[in-house]
DNA sequence: GTCCAGGCATGCA
DNA sequence: TGCATGCATGGA
């Protein structure tokens, strides 16, 4: 990858296996938007971000070298080989099938409370209402960075809220699990930074012990927020995935169960 | 009107 | 330990 500043910004050259639409809206992130001229627009880590590709680079328009360095060249996973990755994959037929249609998806390295408190929303709900609610969470809580954008609010924020404020703005039966969360994690009785350091086994007990939390949304979590890329988070398009997969996931899924969990994902919700 | 969505807590066996 | 049930809301 070649990173080259520019008079508006950073453009990057020869990353392999990003594409913008199948990563941004793909249901791992609730919050990017995509503008008229193709390009995305939204924010993570508190950064308003535009990004557009353009003869296979990457324009990051109006981000400076450190944003890039501090946020988004994490955020975008722009270190990880995802095209030896997918090709490791690939010995899986159905994933070679899917990947080569959908190639391009990564795992995107959210912030632990937005990834949290996005899934929690998320459970027993459709994507697109996902975002509305988030986006509503957002405008309405969040601090404003520029124009009509906002961060995702803070825990001190949230925590200030009631259950009925959450409620008026969608989160039905979800709401006092927001709630819950954002207080305990104010009060310091949850610690993410913590819970982001400990292994695997350690950190899911940690969020399986949160309420609102189950199986799935702290597969989730682990996966888009805490970097555990050998997650697999099993929600009703998974499960009928899963049919095609009687004796387990295959050898070749090891260490990266995430990364196929995502394209079989979007393969799900395209085909069955 | 019914069914469903990136499920979970609860009660009961 | 496993299974049935209720839950908020809006789009199909």
């Amino acid at each position: 990858m070649i990173i080259e500043d520019t008079d508006n910004g950073i453009v990057l050259k020869g990353v392999k296996c990003l594409s913008l639409p199948l990563t941004l809206d793909c249901g791992e992130a609730f919050r990017w938007e995509e503008q008229e001229d193709g390009s995305w627009s939204g924010v993570a880590y508190g950064k308003f971000l535009n990004i557009k590709e353009e003869n296979s680079n990457f324009i990051l328009n109006g981000a400076n070298r450190k944003d890039f360095e501090d946020v988004w060249r994490n955020y975008f996973d722009l270190d990880r080989d995802y095209a030896a990755i997918c090709e490791k994959l690939k010995e899986d037929p159905l994933v070679r099938e899917t990947i080569d249609e959908y190639y391009g998806i990564r795992i995107l390295n959210q912030e632990p409370w937005e990834a949290l408190v996005s899934f929690v929303i998320s459970q027993q709900n459709n994507i697109k209402r996902i975002k509305g609610i988030i986006k509503r969470l957002c405008d309405t809580y969040g601090a404003q960075i520029r124009p009509g954008w906002h961060a995702f609010p803070s825990s001190k924020v949230l925590s200030s809220l009631t259950i009925s404020d959450f409620e008026a703005i969608g989160l039905g039966y979800r709401a006092k699990y927001v709630k819950k969360l954002a207080d305990d994690v104010e009060s310091g009785k949850i610690d993410l930074a913590a819970i982001k350091a400990m292994d695997l086994d350690d950190a899911k007990k940690a969020l399986l012990s949160i309420y609102g939390v189950g199986e799935k949304v702290a597969n989730c979590a682990l996966l888009f927020g805490f970097q555990f890329i050998r997650c697999f988070p099993v929600d009703v398009w998974m499960k009928r995935v899963l049919q095609y997969y009687p004796n387990g996931l295959p050898e070749c899924f090891k260490g990266y169960e995430g990364i196929a969990q995502q394209y079989l994902f979007h393969w799900a919700r395209n085909n069955l």
